[in-house]
DNA sequence: AGTTCGATCGCCT
DNA sequence: GGCGATCGAACTG
């Protein structure tokens, strides 16, 4: 299965969160169909961590798109997000929810349970079940090791709400996820 | 140099 | 539904 090319990623950042459902995020042996995302934006949302501008952090989410920014969530869960926009624009898509395809007897392993619905429902779950970590922060995933590509998914209903688990610029509607699936956060 | 505060999860009740 | 775990970035003085 081809790469998604670096255009797709070029896009408005909403644009690329709602298209990203139904793709293929694949690391390795495991890989995952994408049921849910979330944009952060540039300018004016308070709730993305490029809002106060570059910094040693924030470099990759300025960055060229097509790559990952990869970040530690209370010290403890890393969570993967892709970037939009062209390069010197901020833009990135959290993936927030994984239904497992490949290797789930490897994220079984790593996750120390078998439940498939719940092997990679949340942002740190995924990570931790395809094996994703800060040395991936800044890897290109039109080429690896991390690859997204297209899974063929056509015609799914999208459901949209606001950004879970955020204080500032809270009531965005900003949350993509497939409707009535089994592997998202929460309904 | 010290402090504060998270784009969370799982276990407990 | 509440809380503790645990680390790095950014802000303060």
């Amino acid at each position: 299965m081809r790469a998604l090319p670096r255009s797709f990623y070029a896009r408005d950042t909403v644009r690329v969160a709602r298209e990203l459902l139904g793709k293929i995020v694949r690391h390795g042996e495991t890989s995952g169909r994408i049921v849910e995302t979330e944009a952060y934006l540039g300018e004016g949302d308070l709730a993305a961590h490029s809002a106060r501008g570059v910094t040693p952090r924030t470099r990759v989410i300025f960055g060229p798109p097509g790559h990952a920014y990869v970040y530690l969530s209370y010290g403890m869960h890393c969570c993967l997000n892709l970037i939009a926009e062209p390069e010197g624009s901020a833009g990135g898509v959290l993936i927030r929810a994984l239904e497992p395809l490949d290797g789930i007897e490897t994220m079984r392993r790593r996750r120390g349970m078998s439940d498939v619905a719940s092997l990679a429902s949340g942002p740190g779950k995924l990570t931790e079940a395809l094996g994703i970590t800060l040395r991936e922060n800044g890897a290109d995933v039109t080429r690896g090791p991390i690859v997204v590509c297209d899974g063929g998914a056509r015609g799914v209903e999208i459901g949209v709400s606001a950004r879970i688990g955020i204080t500032k610029s809270a009531d965005l509607p900003l949350r993509f996820f497939v409707k009535g699936s089994e592997f998202i956060s929460r309904r």
